[in-house]
DNA sequence: CAAATTACTTGCAATTTGCAAGTAATTTTT
DNA sequence: AAAAATTACTTGCAAATTGCAAGTAATTTG
């Protein structure tokens, strides 16, 4: 499995520019363990509920290096892992998670975290976006 | 090309279950058409700038309507065409939808129209959505 | 220093996509 | 009133992508 060298738009449009990037199963989920449950390596990434296949998952961790959405550094603890961030272009993908979140509580069944979350969301949207971007800030992109 | 009667929801994380319905290339771009390109028909879904497959498309329509995101009407024109439109959990996407343009003005080049949405976004985002959202109000679901 | 762990690759089979060419029911044109 | 367009799809098939199982190579642990 070896994923094309460049990414292709298939227009200007912004919607069809996020989704060349973004638009599909699991991308979003690698983010959504990068942004909001502090996954950081491979492993942690591989072992989420959803069951993500191995090579797929890496595939879609150079798709999003490759756009510059997540940047790899060296890992602190151990030369064998690699930890995964979000850089600034992936932090500021957090009012669209949100609002995907949201929407998804609002009109299905989903988990109780979320709904509390919503609950939290409605009260006070700034503060929240604010207080999970900076939980997020990061030295080097 | 016949499509899965039920779709599958890989878990029930939010992001995960929006996944399930949207995450895939062409389901945003419908909804765009949809939502700010006042399209309506098959035929116009069609004619997009991305070129659309007519069985994908097909197939997305089903799937949007199953998941109760569209809806089919009379055309009040013709009986040859179908209207398409927004249902209320539909409507409800504008958010993320004006969340990723945003982003996506951000980060890339996109058409000039899209900065000069960011732009009056940036002015008055309550009011933006608000007009967007009462241009899509509609009376059957 | 042998067994784990970590981050991937590789080899397929199965599914999905994309393209070209229908089809069936209207609607328009002549 | 027949023939030609239009509209909303379907169908067949090749090409691309996904998903599963089984490696591999470099650390790290017992």
């Amino acid at each position: 499995m070896k994923r094309k060298k460049k990414i292709e738009f298939r227009s200007e449009c912004p919607i069809s520019t996020a989704l060349d990037i973004f638009g599909d199963k699991w991308s979003l989920l690698i983010i959504r363990d990068l942004m909001f449950n502090e996954k950081k390596t491979y492993g942690e990434f591989l072992d989420s509920e959803e069951k993500i296949a191995t090579n797929i998952l890496a595939d879609r961790l150079l798709l999003l290096e490759s756009t510059g959405i997540i940047s790899k550094q060296k890992h602190p603890d151990s030369k064998a892992k690699v930890l995964y961030q979000l850089t600034v272009k992936g932090i500021d993908l957090i009012p669209v998670m949100v609002e995907i979140i949201l929407w998804s509580e609002r009109h299905h069944e989903v988990h109780p975290y979320a709904k509390q979350f919503a609950k939290m969301m409605k009260k006070n949207k700034e503060g929240m976006l604010k207080k999970i971007r900076n939980k997020l800030i990061v030295v080097i992109d």
